[in-house]
DNA sequence: TTGTAGGCGTTATCAG
DNA sequence: CTGATAACGCCTACAA
């Protein structure tokens, strides 16, 4: 209907400056073997015709499709509160970095995720919510997809991850409440089925938790519980009610710690004077929270960052020949003491 | 270093088939033209190479990139907590509908954005945080680039756009207010510098609290803050100090509103027995709160979802030649009865 | 129903 | 330093 002028292309801005399409091209590439004189009479056309190459093309000429994909469990979005701010965060490391940064939620399987690579939809890979026999990550591994996983596996591999040091997190809350005098210590735990799943985040908390709790001498009350804040809140009350003189509660993930608050004070506790609550959680859900939660706080955003800055420079490697090396961040774990933890005023 | 055999091409899919690639095409695009007979041999060779057709060559080819972008402002993932599900909301109304969907925060400018579409990188865009007169869509309307707001402007343009309904929001918190008997309504709207640029969230909520107040022939008590929660616990402390006989409080952000508890809790005030707080928030945000919050919900997911899907389906019509029709679609608001609010026990 | 040939817009190679 | 020209891998008239 409407007039829908062609785009221009290489060749106008070629025919315009009155050079041919090779000098464009090195032009727009910014190779240096230009002169001067030309360069600037092409950039001028450039400028007149306000051309843009037509990244489709470079692409196929090029043979990269400069694509990386956060490939995001459909089911994921959710029961998980913080895991958005993985996305911003791999967004932000892709920005001006000319990747094209994409999310795609749709459940994927074998076939589906080595068609994705075949046909050079995307480049290089995110991988989340892994777990310790994943076969995403076998399948990365042998056909040498190059994905770089948030999370780990307990398999050998030569992928790259980033990962937060749950461990280290669940150790530091355990630590901190036995230097302010805590000594019996409740732990609820992600559920059976997330621990049989064998989500790393799930198993290294438990341990962490345990090892930590063992190494000051003290008795574990642990118990698992789903990531709903309902079902936290009465796993909580089950350990206030079966282990003698409670005086903290560990938690994993903030809305569960949330549902914890809510169930406590149900029950006429106070938090932090009766029972200090800590947990894993954004910082974000724990200063909202009110009050506001102590634990250690869960860096989506970073880690989303880092597992796209990764990707990225490991691409660029690959395409300037250099053998990409597989990198290993463990995101450290930092306490924060904000209003639900309080030392024990032995009685 | 490694062996790297180079993918399947459709050619190779044709000479084990030992069709044409025309033939091969065809089945790849599922045209009805071709024998059962030859269509099922070339599917075997298909499978049989694990062949999956280069995107990018498709796209060369057929003159689409089938790749929409939500443009993200960089600067608005810091302050507002909800926004982050437009961005799964419009991942997947996009995924299965064959179109990559990218998310791009890098900052924008006129003729980045222009390229944008020019190099065709995007076909289509969803775009954010509209302002009553936004660049962006003046240059979408004049250059007919295919453009969903989420948001609106004052001005006219064939673009299409999905908004939620915020005066109705205003004005349903302010009606259930009057209706539980509460005649001295304070409103916390949204700062002068949202308002002075043209932002319709802060224009729009505080005309439909302004003219509910009004319709009720109850008195004016509002007072602007930013969306931080300290500064929007302060406002409200303002209102309670400078309005007689305060009993309710409406804000227009959840994370604002669990400021609001904070402050009126530091300051002796019981939510909702002394002051009932309404607000819009994300259910996600109103649920989690402790006690929960009262007021209209933000579908922000829902939001992206719908932007998305306009968006996809415009370009699909443009693609079949048919005109696209411009789509307006304004979510209701809903009042979910929660936690902070109680009908006014009348002394 | 199938095959042939030209084109999509760039980049890269290799002469000049 | 610059210019032809062949890829890149697929799609789509048009012909057979």
């Amino acid at each position: 209907m409407s007039t829908e002028e062609p785009a221009p292309t290489i060749f106008d801005v070629a025919d315009l400056a009155s050079v041919s399409v090779s000098t464009v091209s090195r032009v727009i590439n910014g190779r240096a073997d230009v002169s001067a004189a030309t360069r600037s009479r092409v950039e001028a056309a450039i400028g007149r015709l306000s051309f843009a190459p037509q990244v489709t093309a470079q692409r196929l000429a090029g043979r990269r499709s400069h694509t990386v994909a956060m490939l995001f469990p459909s089911a994921y979005a959710q029961h998980s509160n913080h895991d958005l701010d993985f996305v911003l965060g791999a967004a932000e490391a892709t920005s001006g970095r000319d990747y094209l940064f994409n999310v795609a939620s749709d459940p994927l399987d074998e076939p589906r995720m080595r068609a994705l690579f075949r046909s050079r939809l995307v480049e290089g890979a995110i991988l989340m919510q892994i777990t310790a026999q994943d076969w995403r990550v076998e399948l990365a591994a042998r056909e040498q997809l190059p994905c770089v996983l948030i999370g780990r596996t307990d398999t050998e591999h030569p992928l790259s991850w980033v990962d937060f040091d749950f461990e280290g997190a669940a150790a530091a809350m355990v630590d901190h409440l036995v230097m302010t005098g805590h000594r019996s210590i409740g732990f609820v735990g992600r559920s059976h089925a997330m621990l049989d799943a064998g989500l790393g985040p799930a198993t290294r908390l438990r341990r962490g938790h345990e090892q930590a709790v063992l190494r000051h001498g003290l008795e574990l009350h642990h118990v698992a519980s789903d990531l709903d804040p309902l079902a936290a809140g009465q796993a909580a009350l089950h350990l206030v009610d079966s282990v003698d003189d409670l005086s903290a509660v560990v938690a994993t993930h903030g809305p569960s710690a949330l549902g914890m608050l809510r169930a406590l004070r149900s029950r006429g506790l106070r938090v932090p004077e009766d029972v200090s609550v800590l947990t894993v959680a954004t910082s974000r859900v724990a200063e909202l929270s009110m009050p506001s939660l102590s634990g250690t706080d869960f860096p989506s955003a970073q880690l989303g960052f880092q597992a796209a800055s990764v990707l990225v420079r490991q691409l660029d490697d690959r395409a300037r020949g250099v053998a990409p090396r597989t990198e290993h961040i463990l995101m450290p774990a930092r306490l924060s003491v904000r209003e639900t933890s309080a030392p024990l005023a032995r009685s």
